[in-house]
DNA sequence: GGGGGCTATGGGGGG
DNA sequence: CATAGCCCCC
């Protein structure tokens, strides 16, 4: 047998050889997953599969990147053949071969969330209504929710309940944007991200016989990580995929039930439990060792998962021994939070020669930022931050992007709105305004609009009009057959923005245009990489060189995939863009009420839920050090606010602690006596044991959280999670006393709970 | 047509 | 507070 498969523990070999039927891998974090997901993919081709017979689906495009590497390092080149990419990669893929089956261009443009949601105000502003009720990206997110569940339009009238959410809200018109959104972007030869998963499955469905059957064939075996962050849609196109009259179901799935952060896009933990139900020749592994992260922070993590109603039964282990405490920081200010996180990473660095690469700072809002940044200049740490604004959402980006986009796919809407008249030409917001209006009574693009007679505009206009369509004409000539770098160049100087962009000699100015150079370099890049092709869809091949395909890929790329260059920098991202990845150092930080869990999620208890698993998926990123922050004061919408700690810190036990900042500490507390690792996580979906699955518990009116001076042993106290209970012990430093509590009604015989983080109120004695 | 300044609005995560 | 959109003025 292959000395690779010697690498893997039982579950994980067992996993990778069972190679036919369904298959549903359960990974905790540091398990060993990607490690799974490649060593199967391997062994599946030196079994001798052809690579362009096995689809790997992913969530971003680095783990694709990262799978196909690792499986080369296996099985040598042959592993750039396989189909591994995002969702929306592979499924724009085989659309751009596909999509005049639909009535769209092979060249069909990418929207955007930006494109979208001015798309949307376009026609809320073009349907006179109230843009404070009508809030574009609202109603956006909506449309999206919709599509993502197989919601078109028509139906979305048949939906009572959507319909009446709709008029509580004010917005009885919603359907009616919805509608219109969906012909606007047809018309447009444009498809959203949630059209690449949705006109996908519609050109499934409708072309059973000479698509369908093509794609079931040719995909013998199919791959899906992050299953669990999969939603109604994508998994309604694997089951058209997989499941049929003599299938071999070959699909199998990697997920975490745990690690389910993004229902507010749509992911559904059903699909899990579905999948069960779908497939009942199912094998379920479960890997349950951590391999990743030392004993405290595995504990900690188990501990907070386990206030989570619903999930999945498993373990999650580590034999890991060394026993570093998991720093919490307390400070005034998130000012101070900055600096003492910017101070450990020196000591750090210092004391145990961290390198700057093995340390990350997560936060939950990309806002936060910018504390860190300050704080890690002060003393010349490099850092580099992931998130916020990509490279492709600069403005100077955007308007190159913008003309390269009509020269591919001149009925691209909001390509035009935004390159006709920039830079100037003479082309007026009145004319704009009589094109659309010419455009919707003809049911045309914009495009096509400003050719057509009933256009009644001035002669000046006209002849303004006339170069920039000739112009565009001329690219759209050459946009298929001649090199895409030289096209671009000349698409630079032609449409004047090189000029605009040299005419500024700002620091800014020369950015914006070393900017717009680097969309060039990256275009010739892309031109000059070679991909082996598949040899069985020659339409679809990702060795397509073409503006076209480049401007599809820049469209679904974020700005985690672009290069990081190979100095030594300290990591900051969001919580969510972290997963997946790994550091022997993490900063958690945030971790305050309002902020984490955030605000938006306070009034639904799913909602706690899916924060709480975020927060399990940021402290199960570190491998030795885990420092978890909070502030006191924040600069929050403009001011400061005061934050009362996290409830999830109240989740860990004191004995995982070592506290820092505030008054009187900074000094670890009594670590108890030893505690295995190994915390159980038990309790499913049918038999619900956890904590907040008991009735809730009836908060009186009048609760008020009581002073820790007030809680001596023998105390009566009532717990706004564990309900009534009393005190036996009180122990620990004035400021970060212990409570030993024994509740009424509780799985534990007693609970420790720290009092500066606790809501108890002081209940009379008995 | 461009720029400056005012106001309203958002405020979360991302392919 | 930061930003985008808008209006007004030049």
């Amino acid at each position: 047998m292959s000395s690779y498969l010697d690498e893997l523990n039982g579950v994980q070999r067992a996993a990778v050889t069972t190679t036919e039927g369904p298959v549903m891998v359960i990974a905790g974090p540091g398990s060993g997953k990607t490690r799974v997901l490649t060593y199967r993919i391997s062994y599946l081709l030196q079994k001798g599969v052809p690579p362009w017979s096995i689809l790997t689906l992913t969530f971003t495009n680095k783990s694709a990147r990262e799978m196909k590497d690792r499986i080369e390092r296996v099985v040598g080149p042959k592993a750039q053949q396989v189909w591994a990419g995002t969702f929306h990669a592979i499924f724009a893929r085989i659309l751009r071969a596909e999509a005049t089956k639909i009535g769209y261009p092979a060249n069909f443009t990418i929207y955007d969330t930006d494109d979208t949601t001015s798309l949307i105000r376009a026609i809320i502003k073009e349907m006179s209504l109230d843009t404070n009720v009508y809030n574009a990206s609202a109603i956006r997110s909506r449309i999206s929710l919709a599509k993502s569940n197989l919601i078109t339009p028509k139906l979305y009238r048949d939906k009572a309940e959507m319909m009446e959410e709709d008029r509580t809200a004010k917005r009885p018109y919603l359907v009616d944007i919805y509608e219109k959104y969906m012909a606007r972007c047809q018309r447009a030869g444009a498809m959203d991200f949630d059209d690449l998963l949705f006109q996908l499955f519609r050109l499934f469905r409708d072309n059973p016989d000479q698509v369908l059957e093509k794609y079931r064939q040719k995909f013998q075996y199919i791959h899906v990580d992050e299953f669990q962050d999969t939603n109604y849609l994508q998994y309604a196109i694997l089951r058209l995929l997989v499941k049929y009259e003599g299938s071999g179901e070959n699909l199998f799935i990697v997920g975490d039930d745990a690690q389910s952060i993004y229902a507010f896009r749509g992911a559904t933990i059903d699909n899990i439990l579905d999948f069960e139900k779908d497939y009942p020749t199912l094998q379920t592994f479960k890997l349950e060792q951590n391999y990743r992260s030392t004993h405290h922070i595995v504990a900690a993590a188990n501990q907070v998962i386990s206030y989570n109603r619903r999930q999945l039964n498993k373990t999650i282990w580590t034999d890991r021994n060394e026993r570093n405490l998991i720093k919490l920081v307390k400070s005034v200010t998130d000012d101070e939070e900055g600096r003492r996180v910017a101070d450990l990473i020196l000591e750090q660095r210092n004391r145990y020669h961290i390198p700057n690469s093995e340390i990350a700072i997560l936060y939950r809002t990309n806002a936060q930022s910018r504390k860190f940044e300050e704080h890690l200049r002060r003393i010349n740490i490099p850092y580099r931050i992931f998130g916020g604004m990509s490279f492709y959402q600069r403005k100077e980006v955007k308007d190159l992007v913008a003309y390269l986009r009509l020269a591919v796919n001149p009925l691209d809407e909001e390509a035009l709105r935004r390159a006709v008249n920039y830079p100037a030409r003479g082309i007026s917001d009145a004319t704009l305004d009589k094109i659309a209006q010419v455009a919707a009574a003809t049911n045309l693009s914009m495009w096509e609009a400003m050719l057509h007679p009933m256009l009644d505009i001035t002669d000046r206009a006209k002849k303004s009009l006339a170069g920039f369509r000739n112009m565009v004409v001329d690219w759209q000539k050459r946009a298929n057959t001649e090199n895409a770098y030289k096209l671009a160049s000349e698409i630079l100087r032609k449409s004047g923005l090189h000029d605009l962009l040299k005419g500024d000699t700002s620091p800014e100015g020369i950015s914006r245009l070393e900017n717009v150079n680097a969309v060039l370099d990256a275009i010739s890049e892309f031109t000059d990489s070679v991909v082996l092709p598949d040899p069985e869809n020659p339409d679809a091949q990702n060795n397509d060189k073409s503006l076209s395909t480049y401007l599809q890929t820049i469209s679904l790329m974020t700005d985690a995939d672009e290069d990081p260059d190979d100095r030594d920098f300290v990591t900051l991202m969001s919580t969510h863009a972290a997963k997946g990845l790994e550091f022997r150092s993490v900063f958690v930080t945030g971790l305050e009420e309002n902020l984490f869990p955030s605000f938006m999620s306070m009034e639904d208890p799913n909602g706690i839920d899916e924060e709480r698993r975020l927060f399990y998926v940021a402290i199960t990123r570190a491998k030795e050090y885990l420092t978890i922050t909070y502030a006191q004061n924040r600069y929050r919408y403009g001011q400061i606010r005061t934050s009362e700690p996290s409830r999830f810190l109240e989740e860990i036990s004191p004995e995982h602690f070592e506290l820092i900042g505030g008054m009187g500490s900074g000094r670890g507390n009594n670590p108890g006596p030893p505690q295995p690792a190994r915390a159980s996580v038990s309790g499913n979906f049918a038999n619900p044991r956890m904590p907040q699955q008991k009735a809730p518990i009836a908060v009186p009116a009048n609760f008020i959280t009581a002073a820790p001076e007030a809680i001596v042993p023998g105390t009566r106290v009532l717990h706004l999670k564990f309900g009534e209970g009393k005190v036996t012990q009180v122990e620990g430093p004035r400021d970060n006393k212990v409570a030993t509590i024994v509740f009424k009604e509780d799985e534990l015989p007693e609970r420790r709970i720290m009092l500066k983080f606790a809501k108890l109120m002081v209940l009379p004695a008995s």
